[in-house]
DNA sequence: TCCAACTATTAGAACGTTCCAAAGTCAATG
DNA sequence: CATTGACTTTGGAACGTTCTAATAGTTGGA
C-alpha cells in the first residue's frame, strides 16, 4: 500500500529485508512459501511486505533462473468466432497452469507470424501454441521443430512439420455430415468455401467424398466451389454453386461462418433452407444455433481442444511430455433445421 | 541458425563480443543501432550474431532499463465477439507500437480480474488496457488510478474512478435507435437485456428515454426488461416482454447478442421480424449483417475504439499524453431490416 | 609540436532476483 | 565438555543486458 519513503526506486528483497532485520536470501525463501523459514520469521517479512508495497519482479527472477512462465499464444485469425473460442480455452488452461499468455493475432499474415516468432523467442516464452497461418510452411516452422523449443500447432495441420498437433478429426466429421445429408434423400452435394491450399479443406472434402463414393454419387472438383473462408466466402461460393450446370440441392460447407453466408444467399434468393435446399457448417460456433434456420453443423469440441493443446504444451515444457503428440480430437454432428431434415425432431435443447 | 559449440549455455552479447573482437558495449551499441559505431565494425558483429544464432534476451535488458515493452490486455469477455473485435482492435495497435500484449480473459469474473492486475504488476508490464469485469468499483482500481501504472479503461466506464476511458456515446447511440423506431411509427417501445449495474446499460436506457420522453412516449420501468447480455438473455427477455400488460411493438436491446436472441425468439414465436415488430441492437458486430432478418443496430466502431484505447495509452506510458481522457466516440445507426423500415430501402452494401 | 574536437570503443557497475556452499544455533548424545 | 545432526539463516556470485564515464585514435589548426 504506502510508497517507499524518500526515492522514486522501487521496493526491493533488500529493502524487505533490512526492514524485517534478516538477509535477502530469506526474504526470497519466504517469497518462494519455503518450509525451510521459522514461522516467526516469515510473519516478520510478510509484515514488512505488506508494509513497503513491495511489488515481485518476475523479470529479475527469470534473468537468473534463465526461465519465464510466458506462453506465446498465436492465433491466425481472432476475429473468426471459431478462433476467439480456441483461444478462450488456451488462455483458460495457461491461465490455471500459472503461466501468462503473450498474444499474437496473425491475420493470416505469414510474414506477421515470423516476426512474432522472433519476438516471442527474444522475450523468452517458455512456448509456443499456434494456429498457422495460411500459407505456413514446415520450413518456416523448422528452427523450433528441433525441440529447441516447446510448441504445438493447433487446428490446421502443417505438411512434414514434426511439431505435436492438436485438432479435430475433420475427415469423420465431414464424413459424417454428408452421409446425413444423403440419408435425408440429398444425391447433388456440393463442398462450399476454403481453399485447396489448406489442410484443413483437404481434410475435410476428403471426408466429402469418403461419403459421396460410399454411396455411389458424384463428388468430383466441379463440386467444388472455393472461397474465402467467410460469410461473404460462403455467400460468393453459393451463388457460384447456383450457377453450376448440375445445381445441387445440399451444400456441405467449410465451415460454420461459410455455412452461414451462404443459407443468407440461398434464403435471398427466395429458397427455404432447411426444406428446399440443406446446408451443413463445421465448427459449431456459438451463432450456429440461432442462424435462421439454426444450423446444423459438426461440433469440434473448440473450447476442449484449446484446453487439451494447452495442457500438451505444459506436459511438453515441464518435461513431463511423452514427446510429439498428435492428437485428432472426435467429432460430433449437431442436427439442427438448416440440412433439410423436415421430418427429424431438433435433437437438441437450446442453451447457450 | 548453428548452435553454441560446446555448452548448453545460450549464447550471449559477451559471446558475440568474443567472436568478433570488440567488447560487449559494442555489441550492445550495434544492436540498437546506434550511428556510434563504424559501419565496417557492425559488420563484423552482425555477422557474429549470424553464425552464432544469437537470440536478444529482452528479460536482461528490461532488468537494466527497469521498462518492459509489455501492455496488459484485458477483456471482460472473450467469447463475445464484439469483445473479440475490440482485441484485435487493440493487439494490433500495440503490436504497430512495437509493444507486446500479455492477455487476460476474466469472463466477468472479480475476483480473477483481481490477480490478473497483482500478476500483470509483477510482470512489469508498462501499461494496461482493460474492459473491466462486470461489479468492478472505483476503489478496486484505486492502487493503479494513482498514476502509479498507465492505465486506460474501456467500453464500460468504472464511477468515480479517475483513470482514462474509451468508449462509445451509448446515450446519443441509444437515442437515436429509438427515434428511428419512433419515426417508424412504434409507440409501445421495450428495452431488453442489461443489468442496471452496468454503467453501460443505464447509458443505453437513458439514451432510450431521451428520446420516448421527446415523443411524450411512456418509459417507465415496466418497459425494461433486464436479462444477461446473452443470446439466451435475449430470448428471456423478449419472452418476459411478450407477456407484460402492454405488449410492446418494438425492442430496443442492449446489444447485438441480445437482439438477435431476441428476434430468434419472436420468429420462433411465429412473429415476422421487421414487419410485426421491429427489433434493433447497438454494437454491430460482423454477425448482425446475416442475422435473418439483417439486425438494425448501432455502430459503435469497436474496433476503431480499441485502437483508440491502444493509442491513449501509449501516449501516456511515453509521457506524451495531455493526462487523463474520456473520449465518448460517435456511433452511427445502421438500419438494415429488423426495425420494421419496410419502406426505407436497405441503405447498406453488404461487405463483410 | 601541442591541443582541441572530433570519432569510435570499452571497462565495469548496476538492475533484482536465485542458488550454492557455508555457517550459526541449539538440543541431545556420548 | 566435545561432537553430532537437525534446523535456520546468510554472503556473494551469477544471470545478460545497458549506461556512464573514461579511454584511445585521428584530424586539423595554431
Amino acid at each position: 500500500m504506502a510508497e517507499p519513503r524518500g526515492s522514486r526506486r522501487p521496493t526491493t528483497i533488500v529493502d524487505i529485508a533490512r526492514a524485517a532485520g534478516v538477509s535477502k536470501s530469506t526474504v526470497s525463501l519466504v517469497l518462494k512459501a519455503s518450509p525451510l523459514i521459522k514461522a516467526e520469521t516469515r510473519e516478520r517479512v510478510e509484515r514488512a511486505i505488506e508494509q513497503l508495497g513491495y511489488v515481485y519482479n518476475r523479470g529479475a527472477a527469470s534473468l537468473r533462473t534463465a526461465s519465464t512462465r510466458f506462453v506465446g499464444m498465436i492465433i491466425s485469425d481472432l476475429m473468426n468466432p471459431f478462433f476467439a473460442e480456441l483461444a478462450c480455452g488456451i488462455e483458460d488452461a495457461i491461465y490455471k497452469a500459472g503461466y501468462v499468455p503473450i498474444l499474437a493475432n496473425t491475420n493470416e499474415d505469414a510474414e506477421r507470424q515470423t516476426n512474432v516468432l522472433k519476438t516471442m523467442r527474444e522475450y523468452g516464452v517458455a512456448g509456443i501454441i499456434m494456429s498457422p497461418a495460411r500459407g505456413t510452411t514446415a520450413w518456416n516452422l523448422a528452427e523450433f521443430a528441433g525441440a529447441a523449443m516447446p510448441m504445438v500447432i493447433t487446428m490446421r495441420r502443417v505438411e512434414g512439420s514434426a511439431l505435436s498437433y492438436v485438432g479435430p478429426d475433420n475427415r469423420s466429421g465431414a464424413r459424417d455430415a454428408v452421409e446425413h445429408l444423403i440419408a435425408l434423400g440429398h444425391r447433388d452435394i456440393a463442398f462450399l468455401g476454403g481453399y485447396a491450399t489448406m489442410t484443413t479443406q483437404r481434410e475435410r472434402i476428403a471426408g466429402y467424398r469418403d461419403a459421396m463414393a460410399q454411396a455411389g454419387l458424384r463428388h468430383d472438383d466441379e463440386l467444388v466451389f472455393e472461397s474465402m473462408p467467410t460469410r461473404a466466402g460462403g455467400r460468393e461460393a453459393v451463388e457460384a454453386a447456383l450457377k453450376s450446370i448440375r445445381r445441387p440441392t445440399a451444400f456441405m460447407c467449410y465451415n460454420d461462418i461459410v455455412a452461414i453466408g451462404a443459407s443468407f444467399a440461398l434464403s435471398e434468393r427466395g429458397f427455404t433452407v432447411g426444406s428446399d435446399v440443406g446446408v451443413i457448417g463445421f465448427d459449431d460456433i456459438a451463432e450456429a444455433q440461432h442462424n435462421a434456420p439454426p444450423l446444423t453443423t459438426v461440433d469440434a469440441h473448440t473450447r476442449q481442444l484449446g484446453t487439451y493443446a494447452a495442457d500438451v504444451l505444459m506436459a511438453q515444457i515441464q518435461g513431463t511430455s511423452p514427446g510429439v503428440v498428435e492428437y485428432f480430437g472426435s467429432t460430433r454432428l449437431v442436427v439442427r433445421r438448416s440440412c433439410g431434415a423436415t421430418v427429424a425432431p431438433v435433437r437438441e435443447r437450446i442453451s447457450a
